[in-house]
DNA sequence: CGTATTCCCTGCACGC
DNA sequence: TGCGTGCAGGGAATAC
């Protein structure tokens, strides 16, 4: 299940084989995935070079001449790069051949990802109203408890919204929550600034390790190279409901939160 | 505006 | 062995 470092490890194995090549045709197995595939992907898109392969938030942009293919991975969504000679899968729903004689093969079998359209000198909406990189300057402590204010819901979910902080999926909420002592389930306007900071620095701290990592591998997901990514060996909360505490050992707790299953330590967090 | 809920989809683990 | 059920989850859409 990818999240911000999946991403992140994915644009880092595939930028090598992208960048200065030049796409030479675009095959759709099926016309969509979560969404319709524009036809900018097959009429637009080959016969141009990629200038660079960049990540926000959890999208994936490959840059192009006249505007950016838009990728998202979803839940279950891995990229290749393969010879074209790889016979294709079920779920291999698109390939996009290089000059280099390589394919770039999207493959997605929950069909939650996306492949869609940027052109040029525009922002798909999509990425219009995210909130900052959780790697960037502009995200911390103080950042989080000013946008808090207003919130009177759990913490993790306002960690989880997209238009506060980019990239915090249910795995590394459930973690950074943990490595900051604070309680899932608090309201977040009813956290202090002190702790808003070490959450923040938590966030920062998970994520970029989990990059260091190569991801964490649940699942479906693996890294561009085929290496599983290890991080899941070290998660402290997150699918441990029931086990006991690496720090404390204090009984895990679990509640429903949403749709999303949600672990914490009642001793260390707080 | 903020919050809670539903839905999309498939593979897998589980119980009978 | 085979079937049904529940679950996993990002995030848009919807309803308050």
């Amino acid at each position: 299940m990818p999240e911000l470092p999946e991403v992140e490890t994915t644009r880092a194995g595939l930028a090598p084989h992208l960048i200065g090549r030049r796409i030479t045709a675009a095959t759709l197995r099926r016309p969509d995935l979560r969404w319709p595939i524009p036809s900018a992907i097959t009429d637009v898109l080959p016969g141009q070079r990629i200038a660079d392969v960049r990540r926000r938030a959890k999208y994936l942009l490959i840059d192009a001449e006249s505007g950016s293919a838009l990728l998202h991975l979803g839940m279950s969504g891995v990229l290749r790069v393969l010879s074209p000679e790889v016979v294709h899968g079920r779920h291999d729903h698109v390939d996009l051949a290089l000059d280099s004689g390589l394919v770039l093969r999207f493959t997605d079998p929950r069909r939650f990802g996306c492949l869609l359209w940027q052109p040029a000198g525009t922002v798909h909406p999509l990425l219009a109203d995210l909130g900052p990189e959780p790697l960037s300057d502009r995200f911390d402590g103080d950042y989080l408890h000013r946008l808090a204010r207003r919130r009177t819901g759990p913490v993790k979910g306002f960690l989880m919204d997209q238009s506060v902080v980019v990239g915090v999926g249910n795995i590394y909420a459930a973690e950074s929550l943990f490595l900051a002592g604070i309680h899932p389930l608090r309201p977040a306007g009813a956290i202090a600034l002190a702790r808003y900071r070490r959450l923040a620095e938590a966030v920062r701290q998970v994520l970029g390790h989990a990059i260091v990592r190569g991801g964490t591998t649940l699942r479906d997901f693996l890294a561009p190279d085929g290496a599983p990514g290890y991080f899941e060996q070290e998660l402290q909360v997150y699918g441990r409901e029931g086990q006991s505490c690496r720090r404390c050992g204090s009984g895990l707790r679990a509640q429903k939160l949403g749709h999303r299953a949600t672990v914490w330590c009642p001793c260390c967090q707080r």
